[in-house]
DNA sequence: TCAAACATTCCAGTACAATGTAAGCTATTA
DNA sequence: TAATAGCTTACATTGTACTGGAATGTTTGA
């Protein structure tokens, strides 16, 4: 059996914000012992992993229940929730192409302008996409 | 000659978010015109652009204004400065690994469950990372 | 047994990133 | 010339996402 304490020490996510996230309803409430204590399974491990990895990429907490609900629904695989996983991959993928935008951007940079010299750096104009 | 009300409309970002950003040192003051208005340049516009960009990626204001130094930076290209373009090289990769990561747990749940019937999605074990 | 370590709730405070509002000056146009 | 639209500063408020602290109960190890 596993208490918050256990939870926070495996996920890193402080237990403090462990019961934030139960108390906004981004997480399910775990069962309690007859102390009174929150009693944790493994997949609320996982699932607080889950939720660390996606606001680490910056998804807001709304956003990251919305993949919550995709990643947890084995079963009630209607085309509504279908939907839903569609549109996070666009958006996913528009981060990544994003992303590598600004990525390919500071390589041409440190690639032009390299080193402890001071040459011309004229690789700026169009790179504001 | 251009008035900040120009400068958010081209860029979309409102006017008050402009000074906000002048205020905290994130961009810098521009000319003031003998009225006082702030008097803008094209780059201006352009360093907008790139702000509102990493902004919409989860970069925080203090991760913009390194970037910005390093996008700005065509002469003062010092070792430091390309450390600095390389650390963030490597967290845009990071980033974009562990989005792909995520973008493909979507994809496999979305294929395994697909369409209105009610499989078993037996994919979930091993999913987090 | 008793201190410490860990748990609980509740309420307040913090950090970040804006955004709203007020009061006043300036520019444009009917 | 008068309304209206745009600009200025200054201060207050908002929303998101935690984080701290007090007061109290429970578990565990020396």
């Amino acid at each position: 059996m596993m208490n918050i304490g256990s939870v926070s020490e495996k996920t890193g996510v402080p237990a403090k914000t462990i019961r934030y996230y139960e108390e906004i309803g981004l997480i399910p409430a775990p069962i309690r012992a007859e102390n009174g204590y929150r009693h944790y399974q493994d997949k609320d491990v996982e699932t607080l992993r889950f939720v660390q990895r996606a606001r680490g990429l910056g998804f807001s907490v709304k956003d990251v229940g919305n993949l919550l609900t995709l990643w947890q629904d084995k079963n009630r695989v209607s085309s509504d929730v279908k939907n839903l996983a569609i549109e996070h991959i666009r958006e996913i993928e528009d981060k990544i192409e994003e992303l590598n935008s600004i990525r390919e951007t500071l390589i041409s940079l440190t690639n032009t302008c390299h080193g402890d010299d001071r040459p011309d750096c004229p690789i700026l104009d169009g790179l504001t996409k």
